[in-house]
DNA sequence: CATTCAAGTTAGCATATTCTAATAATGGGA
DNA sequence: TCCCATTATTAGAATATGCTAACTTGAATG
């Protein structure tokens, strides 16, 4: 199937991209929310929402709302494994 | 560093289409020319040479050369882990 | 309410990707 | 050497991606 190739070209898409694997290295062992990684990165605002957005859509990240704040966190661990892998 | 993730991101970019995903399952078992796989794929000889360039570009494909035959193999096994993971 | 801060969305431009079609380059026979 | 098959490369158009700046939404609080 094809349908499913697409799937997942699109899975690896949402990781490659040196900004969204800082995000996945700052989220790997707790949640935080946009500002935060904002500072943390040195990006705006809007930048950091679209690339979270991008994640969020590939269920790689999940999102709560606590007080005033979107706190992003890793859903899939699998993303995690892949970004370990290049590294070796 | 920045650089070390702009490259970790390239890599998986070279994963992330469904045409180049493919060619790395068919080669999985065995190598193959560039003709064999454009039949496989029923995909033109010139856009087959381009994904197999960039695979190669990024070391997760080896080419020899054998006869008139240009033989592609995956040379990447972290390549095939990836997609692996996936899949699961 | 009105204000303020956090986050999301949009528009527009610059750059990158991908495909096709056409054109090289390469090497092996006849 | 002259073809022929195989592969690589190029140019160009269509589409996708990524960034910034500006605007909107939403929620909490005074």
């Amino acid at each position: 199937m094809d349908q499913e190739k697409t799937v997942q070209a699109e899975y690896l898409k949402a990781l490659a991209h040196p900004t969204r694997i800082r995000i996945l290295e700052l989220l790997d062992q707790e949640g935080r929310c946009v500002t935060n990684i904002g500072e943390k990165l040195d990006l705006k605002q809007s930048n950091i929402s679209q690339h979270l957005g991008i994640l969020r859509s590939r269920g790689i990240l999940s999102l709560r709302r606590e007080g005033g704040l979107s706190i992003y966190c890793i859903k899939d661990l699998k993303a995690l494994k892949i970004l370990n892998l290049i590294k070796g």
